[in-house]
DNA sequence: GCCAGCATGTAAGGAGTTACATGATTAT
DNA sequence: ATAATCATGTAACTCCTTACATGCTGGC
């Protein structure tokens, strides 16, 4: 991804600023975990490094505020949203323009090229797809019930919805597959 | 992405690996149009300039051969995957431990920070992703039935029409999102 | 004659990963 | 005590993209 325009931002940048944008004043630690906890059923979640060199880029740009928060000898960073980063963010998320989802699926891929593979093997792969989009499932519908009624996170709430439609077609298509041929052709 | 183990190869040399285990002889300018008509469907497809340096890195490795088919003037060279290449596949698809998508949905990140875009400017982004999903649900249904009922393409088969599923999850939850709120809240 | 498509690359560089390194605090 | 969690970073390196560069060939 070269020659970026000078002032845009890579996604990712976005992404943090996002979570940020709710209000609260978080470390570079519990962003990773909001990103790990909610964020990664549709975007997948950037490495812990990754975020602190974001945080850092976002600094240098004004977007975040740093406070020192430690607490003793233990070191501990909170950011925050400036009003200069809010603004930031609501342009890009008004201008920028429809971008599609990037999707690589490994799994799909195997599948594809299952006339190299036997039988007995792409059927565990499958099942353990299977398995894995039903775990996602019932993640999600965890964090759903958190979410609750609380009007702040509606569209939290219909992004989880959304998502709930996409795990589902994933085990359902691991499941097809399966019974199509996956086990025993 | 650091480190890859000294003999490892990238998902992306399988996958080209992989376009070549059908059996054709292919330049790399074919093989782009292949993954670009059929795989992008599951598997975000790399760039020409990719596609080309995978083939030098597979080639170097004696995982396929190159032929000089130029005709007069006018450069072409042609790879084939050789026995080496085939038995390296096999062992991946076989060996490689299971792997869950990448998903990165930009549409559904901006749905999840809808309080900072107008609903308007919301609802047109979703409407967008709606017909997006539309348009690859269309062409998806033109790839299967090309490949009609050849027997050798039955694994592209189950992988379009698990394709399919996951683009009316696409489709129906941008749909959702539109009448829940990101149109007129 | 000219444009679309065929065909092949190189260069620059951003994005993002894993591995490494370090230390404080809290729960068991 | 000791393991898990909190917390922050640096280094090295791979992947992959965009931009650039070049030229042939066939159809209109």
């Amino acid at each position: 991804m070269a020659r970026r325009a000078g002032d845009e931002l890579p996604t990712t940048s976005y992404l943090v600023l996002g979570l940020l944008s709710f209000g609260e004043e978080l470390t570079g630690y519990e962003l990773k975990q909001w990103a790990d906890g909610s964020l990664r059923f549709f975007y997948a979640a950037p490495a812990m490094s990754q975020i602190y060199t974001e945080l850092n880029r976002l600094h240098a740009a004004g977007l975040v505020r740093a406070r020192d928060d430690s607490a003793g000898a233990r070191a501990r960073t909170v950011y925050a949203i400036t009003a200069g980063g809010r603004r930031r963010l609501a342009r890009w998320l008004r201008d920028a323009p429809f971008e599609p989802p990037t999707l690589k699926h490994p799994t799909a891929l195997r599948l594809f090229l299952g006339h190299l593979i036997e039988g007995d093997r792409l059927a565990e792969l499958l099942e353990e797809h299977r398995r894995w989009a039903q775990t996602m499932l019932d993640q999600l519908a965890a964090v759903r019930a958190g979410l609750g009624d609380d009007p702040r996170w509606s569209n939290a709430t219909h992004v989880a919805r959304w998502g709930a439609l996409m795990f589902r077609a994933e085990r359902d298509g691991a499941t097809n597959a399966l019974s199509a041929g996956g086990g025993a052709e």
